[in-house]
DNA sequence: ATCCAGGATAGCG
DNA sequence: CGCTATCATGGA
C-alpha cells in the first residue's frame, strides 16, 4: 500500500464475501486480497472490524463493497425460521457487494453449469488474454475486457478460455453492448421490471442470470436468482410435502417469503447450503 | 464411468 | 403454458 489507511469494517467478514459466489476473480495476496476494481488494482486485508486499505481508494473500496449497508435492518426484515436462521449464522458477515456493470454481466453470462471455481478459471482466462495488466504494490492483477475489445474477438479465443458453448453468448453479448443498442448504464434509472426485460434480451441471459447481475451489480436487493441450490433448499425445506414444485410457485415464494432483501436472504441460504451439502447427507 | 455444476433455448404437445 | 433434449467442460 503506497499509504496505508484503515476503514472501519462492522458487520462485514471480506473472506466469507469473496468466497460467496457472487464474485469471481479475487485471489490471496498477503495477508488479505487482491483484484481489479474496474481498471484499479486494489489490495485489502481484514483484522477484526477494520480493512486495511490504500487512502487513494478508500471511499471507493467502502463502496464496492456495500459497507453502508445496514445489516442488522436488512436481517431484521427476514421471516425467521430454522433454516434461515441457520444460514443466517453460518454467513455472519457476508455482504451483497456493488459490481460493476458489464464485468458482473459477462462473469455470469459464462457461469451457466458451471461450479464456482470453473467460472473463476474462465473469468482469469479471459481477463488475462483480453485484460490489461495492472500494478499494483507486490501484485499485479488484470481487469475485465471492455465489450468493444471482446466483440473483436474471434470465438475461438473463447473456446481456448474453455467457456465451451458460453463463447458464442458472450461474443454475441460483447457485440451488442458494444453497439450501443443496449446502454447498460442508462438502465441504472429504469424500475427492476425493465432494467430485467432489456437483460433478458441478450443472448444467453434469462431470468436467472439476470435477477443475478440486478442482485449483483444494479443493488435490486429484492432480486432472487433461484438456481439448483436455492431451489434444492426451496423444494427440501419450504416445499418438504409437496411431490411437486413448479417453477413458477418458486419464484413466487421466494420474493413474497423473504420480503424486500430477498437477495439477501438467497444469498445467506444459497452459502450456507453450498457450502455444507455434502457434509449434511 | 456416471453424475453434476449459481442455465438458456428451441422444439414439442 | 409446461416439459425435454441439447449445448461444452471439468471436478466430484
Amino acid at each position: 500500500m503506497i499509504s496505508p489507511h484503515i476503514i472501519a469494517a462492522p458487520e462485514f467478514d471480506l473472506e466469507k464475501t469473496l468466497h460467496s459466489g457472487q464474485v469471481f476473480h479475487w485471489s490471496a495476496v498477503g495477508k488479505g486480497f487482491a483484484a481489479a476494481i474496474s481498471e484499479m488494482p486494489v489490495y485489502v486485508e481484514q483484522e477484526g472490524p477494520i480493512l486495511r486499505v490504500d487512502k487513494a481508494q478508500a471511499a471507493m473500496i467502502a463502496r464496492y463493497f456495500a459497507l453502508d449497508h445496514r445489516l442488522p435492518v436488512i436481517i431484521d426484515t427476514f421471516r425467521k425460521d430454522p433454516t434461515m436462521d441457520q444460514a443466517l449464522r453460518f454467513s455472519k458477515g457476508l455482504r451483497i457487494i456493488r459490481q460493476p456493470l458489464w464485468e458482473c454481466l459477462a462473469t455470469f453470462l459464462t457461469s451457466a453449469v458451471k461450479q464456482v471455481q470453473h467460472i473463476r478459471a474462465m473469468s482469469l482466462a479471459i481477463r488475462k488474454r483480453f485484460g490489461r495488466k495492472l500494478m499494483g504494490t507486490g501484485f499485479e492483477v488484470y481487469s475485465y475486457p471492455s465489450p468493444e475489445v471482446l466483440a473483436k474477438a474471434p470465438i475461438e479465443a473463447f473456446l481456448e478460455c474453455r467457456l465451451g458453448f458460453r463463447a458464442r453468448n458472450l461474443l454475441e453479448t460483447a457485440k451488442i453492448i458494444a453497439s450501443g443498442e443496449i446502454d447498460l448504464e442508462h438502465l441504472q434509472g429504469l424500475p427492476t421490471e425493465a432494467v430485467r426485460a432489456e437483460l433478458c434480451r441478450l443472448p444467453g441471459v434469462g431470468e436467472k442470470i439476470a435477477n443475478c447481475v440486478l442482485l449483483f451489480a444494479y443493488e435490486r436487493l429484492d432480486a432472487v436468482p433461484i438456481d439448483v441450490w436455492i431451489g434444492r433448499v426451496l423444494k427440501e425445506i419450504y416445499f418438504a410435502n409437496c411431490s411437486t414444485v413448479s417453477m413458477r410457485e418458486l419464484k413466487a415464494f421466494s420474493t413474497e417469503y423473504f420480503g424486500c432483501y430477498a437477495g439477501y436472504a438467497q444469498q445467506y441460504l444459497f452459502h450456507h447450503w453450498r457450502m455444507t451439502y455434502r457434509r449434511r447427507r
